[in-house]
DNA sequence: CCTATACTTCGCCAACTAACGAAGTATAGA
DNA sequence: TCTATACTTCGTTAGTTGGCGAAGTATAGG
């Protein structure tokens, strides 16, 4: 793929609100789908549709544990322009209320047991 | 207006290849809307909407010179993000084919009166 | 004034995108 | 092997975006 197409892979991927609080979340480590799931409130095909389209742009890995798919920051090794991105995302947005808010939210949900955030697919409402 | 919605509004701007185009255009130097209008080949209202979206994210600057309104890229006293977004633009794409042909029609397009640009809004094809 | 020029705004249409639920795939455990 | 779980893929739908031409605005020159 042509460089050109590459960089509009990786804009087209940070073009979306939802995408880039998910790479915010993951500036503190590792996340599963389910976890995912549940910071974001939307559904688990939607949001395997987000994650899916910051794979393919380079800006998330991935690999699967069990029943369990996670994923992650790339290391240094990654390309120079997904880098740059993520550092871009990342120095812009870190004094964004909204992401702080989520912050306090990603927390909880880290130390949530999987299984009870995942069983049943339950709807976003009734966590409230 | 918050810190991630001007955010989205680069990265938004970023998400389109003639947008993108024009940012490499005017590394050179400022242009006025008739030269980006010839180096695009899209007509004027689109050239003029992708000027204005790029203005509403801060990637460009503009001003007026009688009929003409030039654009170029905004100075050091930008902020962060945009600053950071112009890098990233112009580190992640130095080497792309396109741009490096594109630069040849640019020298031609700088050196040629912008009367016989401008003049009857000539479609691209009569160019050829 | 009046006309021509340089650009912008508006209205429309085709193409794309984000959202969902339903159906499909893969793994852990009974 | 059978069921439940964790995720992905598919099909549909509503909203967004990029393209154009027509009409509108602003400036230079007669």
């Amino acid at each position: 793929m042509q460089d050109m197409q590459k960089f509009l892979s990786i804009t087209k991927a940070l073009s979306d609100e939802n995408r880039v609080r998910v790479l915010m979340f993951l500036k503190s480590g590792e996340l599963c789908v389910c976890q995912i799931i549940e910071m974001l409130g939307l559904a688990p095909s939607t949001v395997s549709k987000h994650m899916s389209i910051l794979h393919q742009a380079g800006l998330v890995t991935t690999h699967k544990d069990g029943r369990w798919v996670f994923y992650g920051l790339p290391g240094d090794d990654a390309p120079g322009p997904v880098r740059a991105a993520i550092e871009l995302v990342q120095s812009s947005l870190q004094n964004e209320p909204t992401v702080c808010c989520d912050s306090d939210r990603l927390a909880t949900v880290r130390n949530t047991n999987r299984d009870e955030l995942c069983c049943h697919y339950r709807p976003h409402s009734e966590q409230e």
